[in-house]
Order: C-alpha cells, then structure tokens, then sequence
DNA sequence: GCGGAGTTGTCAAGGGTCTGTATAAGGTGT
DNA sequence: ACACCTTATACAGACCCTTGACAACTCCGC
C-alpha cells in the first residue's frame, strides 16, 4: 500500500532521470519537505516513484512562474487532494469508452472529469487516453466501430486536450515549437506530447497539423524558441521533408516522434529521434539533449 | 480547475501573466485597494487565480477608456460598469490580431477571456472571430503572414472555440449531426455554427473534419438526430460526395454550408442550402426546416 | 487661454528575501 | 581505491519590499 516495492534509486540517479541537480533535491528537501525518502543504514537516501513524480511535478509547477515554496506547497497539497492514489480509478477507462463509442458527449466529458480530477495529466494520458486512443484506431481498422464513432471520440478527445493546453506557452523554461509533418493530419499525440512537456516547464507554441517545415523555421524564431519537435505517424511524410528539415537541423536541435520517426531517418535529418512512448518522449527532451546521446 | 487559490505566483508572475507592470500592480493595490494578495513569512506577496481576473478585467476596463479610479471600483463591485453594451470592446479586434500574429499565446488566451466575457457569443463569433480568420487567410493567401502564423492562429481559435463547445450535446432541443465533407478540413467553420446552433437551443453532435458520408449516416441513428449538417469551403468536395449525400438527403433533413455549398448542389442532393453567414445560417435551421425547404 | 489641483504610470534608492549553487570536511558502498 | 553520498554553512544573483519623488496628463475655476 505505501510502496508499490520498485526499485529504490539514489539521489544520483533520480538527478539524472529528473534533470534537478542532487544539490538542489537535498535543497527542495530541506527547505520544503517536497521529498521524504528512505535511508540506507549508512544514510544514504533511497527515492521511489512517489518521489520522482513529485520532483517532475514540481519542476512542472517551477516552470510555468510559481516560486519554489509555492510550487512544492501545490505539490504536496495536490497529493492530498487526489488522495493518495497514483493509480486510476477502477473502471474508467471502461467507462470512458462506452460514452464514446454511444456518442455519448455529456457522458464522455464526465468521465474524463472524473479521470483529469483524480490522477495526474501524465497518468491520464498513458493509462487511459493513448491506450483508448489506440483501441478505437484499432477497432476502426477492424471493421468494428464505425467511422462515426472514431471521428466523434478523436474530436472530443481533442478538445478536452486542447482545453487542457491553455497557458502552455507561459512560463519561464525553455521553448519547443511543435508541428506535424507537411500532410499529417494525426496531432493528438503532438498535443498530449505538449501537454507533457509542459508538465515538465517546457512552454509550447502548437502549429499543429500539416505544417510546412519553412513554417516551423520561423516559428522558432519569434518567440526564440530552443528546440523543434516534427510530428508524423507515416515514415513517408518525413521522407518528403527530410532534405528541408535535414537543413532546420543543422542550425537547431530537431526532434522527431510519432510512429513514423526512425533511427535512420533521424540521423539523414540531423534530428533527435524521440521514444514512442510520449511520456518517456517528453522526459528525455526535458532532461536535455545532451542526455539522450548516451542511451 | 482544481483549487481555487491553489497556485499562488508572486508579483512578477503576475505581471508577466497579465502585461501590467510590477510598479503598476502594487500601485493599484495601494491606491485602490483592487488587491489584497496573502504574503510569505518574508513579505513577498502572493496572488490567486482571482487577483490575477481582477487584474484583468481592470485592464479591459481601463483599456476601454475608464479612468484607473473608476475601473477598479467597478471591478470591486463586481460590475462591469460597461454597462449592458452590446458591442464588442473597442480595439479588441485589433488586440486579438497582434497576439495571434506575435504568436502570443498568453496575450491571445487574454484577449479572447475579455471578449468573451464582455459581449455574448454570437457577437463575438460574427464581429471579431470569423473577421479575424478570413483576415488571416487572406494575408497568407497574399503571402503577408507566415504559413506558422495561420497555423498557431488556428489551432489556438479553434482550441478556445471547442473549449466553448463543452457540454453541446446536452439539454432537450433537436439534434444536429455535424461533419465536414469528406476531404474538408476546415472545421473552425463548423465548430461556429454548432456553438451558434446550441445557443439556439439544439444539441450537436460533433464529427469534425473529413467525415465519410456513411458514417455521418450512422451517426444520425444511435443517438437519434434530427438533422445532419454537412459544411465544405470547396465545391468539389460535395460534387465528389453528391449521389451518397442525396440518398442521405431522401431519408433526412440534409443541409450543407460553407463556400463550397451552392443552390444547385443543394438541389441535386435533396438538401437544403445554408446561408454563407453563420449566424443566419443557425437562425435558419433552429427556426425550423419547413421554412427553409423552398429555398 | 491659463494656473492650480488631482490623477496616474513610472522610476530610484536602500535594503530584505528567496533560491540555486558551491564548498569543506568527512562517511558509505563495492 | 574510488565514486558516490552525507551534513553544514556560505554566497551570489534574482527577485521583492517600502518610501518618496516626478513627469505627463486631465479637469476645474477663472
């Protein structure tokens, strides 16, 4: 009940997953109470997953202008709110795909109020949201639900997403630009994606679907932005902008993701290439470029 | 939308927030009494989500032409002193226009908070929104606007409009089924006129873009409709849909809209054709269809 | 038209608070 | 041995505080 018996890291390694120098967690400690690990008997301290969410929470809450003291205040606080649960309500996801697949709107949004009230974006988002998403897809391509069906819970996902995403480019951490590849139409993932990265101080401009790459260079220079993320479910589309994007990626740290992003054609486009899970996706970006070289 | 009061920001997060000066916001404080933020064991100030809605709603009302004394006794009351007006807050258009262009989001989200709180939403849709995107598109058409800015103007309009459209589907009037052509991505449109439609009392369900024919056909069933709404800018979208919509359109009241929809296709589909503008395109259909089968 | 009075946004000085980082001196784990 | 960790203390820079002043403006009576 208090630990779900994972792995236990040292304050080392929780630095390099979390990006927060091992000073400044012992400082988010001593200070705020943010963190309450564990002790090997030699004093060396010990930090769960508990503890890592907190810490991303709280770099989430640094990030977009709350003061230290108050972010960890809102950290602790939310805990207590949502109660002490780190898992989904049972049932939701269930519960959530009924409404949609009955085209169900005031259902669906109740459910969803449910899910966004009761655990954190990031836990929403990779328990319920993608796999509900995928399922849908799937079904889909099966013959199973009707169009309609899948179109009305795209939409309606969509904007519960997008009504999450205001305030996303406010802040003070650094900036990615995000856009879906010239003829991808595919941007929920690129939303949840922003929302996550978000979470973890990142401000977001969105452009969204099918944006030009010339489009995506100047937005990055506007509001100076330090990053660009390209989007694509479909290997194809990156294959028509590589030479385009391969130029952005030589002046700009270029990241791309989506089922259609790979090794190769990252190194062709002189990109980052980002994890299929967003989660893991928004993490390493977070933590810095420099980090995703080693893995 | 969790707690209110729950994430406190010091001064200069709210000033960043909101565009008013740090000096500005204490001065107000001190000379009006317009806030009363909590303060750190060390004196710092500490504002709230309602703090930083007074701010701004002084803002709108100075901004409008307000002495600094009498907006924040306005905003104090709780008035809005601009008295029942029924016409949008001068330069708002304009206010709008820079952010969206800038890329702003914050000063867009902003903007749009103050006008859809100071004039009903069919004003807002028919004398800033829809202005605002044929202007955009018609300085990209001439090339004076970055492909980027047309994209994050978009996403982020069609983000706050969905926002709006939460909960559509619900109350006791008819029941419209909504969907771009097959092939239509342009649904700002139609997002419009399901918001303006629910204003008038119907519930809407919301396929959005590219929705094949039959499937807005089921859609029509499950949760039983009373009319499908099928929008399209270009005229060959319908031509390319036409023989399955005019089955759609024996069995169902069949309407179609956008710049693409045309008297004749109408006629060929058996549907009836939708005024060009919005809102008397909704007026239309919510004052009943046996008016509108003559046209 | 003009001088005075009030309003309002901005600025500066002098000093305190908050917070991330650094250092010293020493212990733990393998 | 060696990398990693511990506590305690210090510190710089960003941020914020109050007080007081001031220029630009509007409004009023003359």
């Amino acid at each position: 009940m208090r630990n779900p018996g994972t792995a236990l890291v040292r304050i080392g390694e929780l630095s390099r997953r979390t990006g927060v120098s091992v000073e400044l967690l012992r400082a988010w400690e001593a200070r705020y109470g943010l963190l309450r690990p564990r002790r090997t008997p030699g004093g060396f301290r010990l930090y769960g997953e508990r503890d890592e969410s907190r810490v991303r929470r709280m770099r989430g809450l640094v990030g977009s202008g709350l003061s230290a003291s108050e972010a960890a205040h809102a950290v602790l606080r939310g805990e207590d709110a949502t109660g002490a649960s780190t898992s989904v309500p049972p049932g939701i996801a269930e519960e959530l795909d009924l409404s949609l697949v009955a085209l169900d709107e005031p259902g669906a949004h109740a459910t969803l109020d449910r899910l966004f009230s009761a655990v954190p974006l990031e836990l929403s988002i990779a328990r319920v949201i993608v796999p509900e998403l995928r399922s849908i897809g799937d079904r889909w391509a099966a013959g199973v639900l009707t169009v309609a069906q899948e179109h009305f819970a795209s939409a309606l996902i969509r904007s519960r997403l997008l009504s999450l995403a205001r305030g996303w480019d406010q802040g003070r951490g650094r900036r990615a630009v995000l856009a879906c590849a010239p003829g991808e139409l595919h941007d929920i993932g690129l939303v949840c994606f922003g929302l996550l990265l978000h979470r973890h101080g990142w401000r977001v401009v969105y452009l969204g679907q099918d944006t030009p790459v010339d489009a995506a260079a100047t937005a990055l220079r506007r509001p100076r932005a330090d990053a660009l993320v390209v989007a694509s479910v479909e290997r194809r589309r990156f294959a028509r902008a590589a030479s385009a994007l391969a130029e952005v990626g030589k002046r700009t740290t270029l990241l791309i993701g989506g089922a259609g992003a790979t090794a190769a054609g990252a190194r062709r486009m002189n990109a980052v290439l980002l994890p299929q899970d967003l989660a893991d996706a928004a993490t390493q970006l977070a933590a810095g470029t420099q980090a995703t070289r080693r893995t």
